[in-house]
DNA sequence: TATTAATTGTTTCAAATGAAACTATTTTGT
DNA sequence: ACAAAATAGTTTCATTTGAAACAATTAATA
């Protein structure tokens, strides 16, 4: 077997790959970044969760969650609001702003990812999602 | 549109996961860090190359290269020489230590993914390589 | 009820990161 | 040949990161 084939390393490249010409393109299109977007994301598909609910959604650490939080409140995209059985926590959700943002990133991320994905056959779209299912079941 | 469906991020995660344990095993196991592991393995598999070389192959940052591999020269498991045709330059090889760590290493990394890849079928793990050199030539 | 443990979220600190500036050398173009 | 541009690698500096410590609150237990 050839260290050129160890899959940990093969995988990691690949998605740097990736991430790297999607972070600058949100950057420059939207002026956000990786972590914004997935918050962003996660606030639009679930309105008035907390952070913890938003950490255990995007997989992502809760100091990270707690920085993102605080500067998209400072660039106006959420509102804050205290939680109503919990004085620790707050509930998070997309303002108007937030809302029209993702109106716009959306529809542009999708077509990024068809441009990509256009370029497998159906077949191979389904090997994918089906070994990256397998992947999480296996890693937990 | 599901953040979870979105095939960047998906890479993202399982790629980060897989990462993280490797990560904390090498480390435990050899005092060595991921970009240091990528540099050996590398220069494993092409001895005397530049730095250049190494962060084409790798698809690491340039100064993320400089730096580690300053620290595997300290570390002694790399050696230095003058570039024979560009006084810019140096190449560098594995030393004997080099060598012997790698001859640790590498059955060690191949057991972990041996475990890992003991849970695909034989037709599953066709379909990865093919997919992964699919990606590699969509994304040059 | 009082005390301890657990939790939610923030801040601190040290390490990792990479863009930009830099040095030294090589290549290109006239 | 010579000046300008490009390249290899390093250093500087500001940003990002997350572990650990922290404050505030809630839950558990004696």
């Amino acid at each position: 077997m050839e260290l050129n084939d160890f899959l940990p390393y093969q995988l990691s490249v690949l998605s740097l790959k990736i991430s790297k010409g999607i972070a600058a393109h949100y950057q420059d299109q939207f002026g956000i970044n990786i972590s914004e977007w997935r918050v962003l994301v996660i606030l639009y598909k679930n309105p008035d969760i907390t952070a913890k609910k938003i950490a255990q959604l995007s997989e992502m650490d809760k100091v990270r969650i707690s920085r993102t939080l605080k500067t998209l409140v400072e660039k106006d995209y959420l509102t804050q609001q205290p939680h109503p059985l919990d004085a620790r926590a707050k509930n998070y959700e997309l303002n108007q702003r937030g809302k029209y943002l993702m109106r716009a990133v959306i529809p542009d991320a999708l077509r990024y990812e068809e441009d990509l994905m256009s370029q497998l056959s159906t077949e191979e779209r389904e090997q994918l999602q089906h070994l990256i299912g397998k992947f999480n079941r296996i890693l937990g």
